[in-house]
DNA sequence: CGCCAGGGTCTCG
DNA sequence: CGAGACCATGGC
């Protein structure tokens, strides 16, 4: 009996909204999963590794669970290593959603330096704070750049970003004011959008390949935190000298391909979960 | 208590 | 360039 999961139109939810690309979804009781696809109600749930839509436009949610992703195409392309075919077994499923570019610029702002736990604490504290209620739910929407921008710096730092107020609060000032312009920014080829990126306050290469990967649909953006340095460095860059993170990611990239987000993604999931696992 | 967390930025050699 | 200091906060 063949794998029911191996489909190319298949999802694992709980990989898809717990690996560290969105931090605002929850599970209710039932099973169902529950979060705001920008001002929207959403509540979904799976059906056989199908994803079934209880609340939200079907065309909308489907859109932003990118379930038009050819997983089996982009699976063929991963490496054939020990270490990706461990994390593919693992993450089978796991999607690249696409989120609202400036929920995902902010969020990740907010991200350095943080674990994955108290980014979600951080979102949510904003969201009660400075977002607006959304019928249907108590989840609120993540606050518009104009909210961020007209907010005090102490009265982010409340919401427990410490030193990243500031970066947060000055990037939301130029993207309300036009300065920045993220609808713009889609139309810029690869280099060219993480440049315009970088010159946002409290976005380094790490963060705009995160925002690339995840609001932008760069499939290709290959994020290199401590957790893929550290992978890096054991599985795939033994014995060689440290590359500068540029050089890395060009090497990277002819190694994991078009899709190399996606492996990136696996990869982190992976080894955060079972690390995360061995600790109790 | 010490260490680490999906880093960015500035300074100094 | 490249390495190091510094930045706040919370979990373990």
């Amino acid at each position: 009996m063949p794998r029911s999961d191996t489909r190319s139109d298949c999802i694992d939810l709980r990989a898809t909204l717990d690996c560290g690309q969105v931090f605002h979804w929850r599970k209710r009781a039932d099973g169902s999963w529950e979060g705001l696809i920008g001002e929207g109600h959403a509540v979904v749930r799976e059906d056989n590794s199908r994803l079934v839509v209880l609340q939200g436009e079907p065309g909308l949610v489907n859109r932003y669970f990118a379930m038009d992703h050819d997983l089996g195409g982009i699976y063929a392309g991963f490496p054939k290593d020990e270490t990706m075919l461990a994390a593919l077994d693992f993450c089978r499923g796991l999607r690249m959603i696409r989120q609202p570019a400036w929920e995902c610029l902010a969020t990740f702002i907010t991200s350095s330096m943080k674990q994955v736990a108290h980014i979600r604490q951080m979102s949510t504290a904003l969201r009660a704070r400075f977002g607006s209620a959304v019928a249907g739910t108590d989840l609120r929407s993540y606050p518009t750049p104009d909210a961020l921008a007209s907010a005090s710096e102490d009265e982010l730092r409340a919401c427990g970003l410490g030193y990243r107020a500031k970066n947060l609060r000055a990037t939301a000032q130029r993207v309300a004011s036009g300065a920045a312009d993220l609808e713009t920014m889609r139309e810029l080829d690869d280099e060219n959008l993480r440049d315009a990126l970088c010159q946002l306050p409290g976005v380094g290469r790490k963060v705009a390949n995160c925002v690339m990967l995840f609001g932008f649909e760069k499939l290709s953006a290959f994020p290199v935190d401590t957790w893929i340095a550290r992978i890096m460095k054991r599985h795939y860059w033994r014995g060689r000298a440290k590359p500068t993170p540029a050089a890395l990611e060009k090497k990277l990239a002819a190694r994991f391909g078009p899709h190399a987000g996606y492996a990136q993604q696996y990869l982190f999931h992976h080894a955060r979960s079972t690390e995360r696992r061995r600790h109790r």
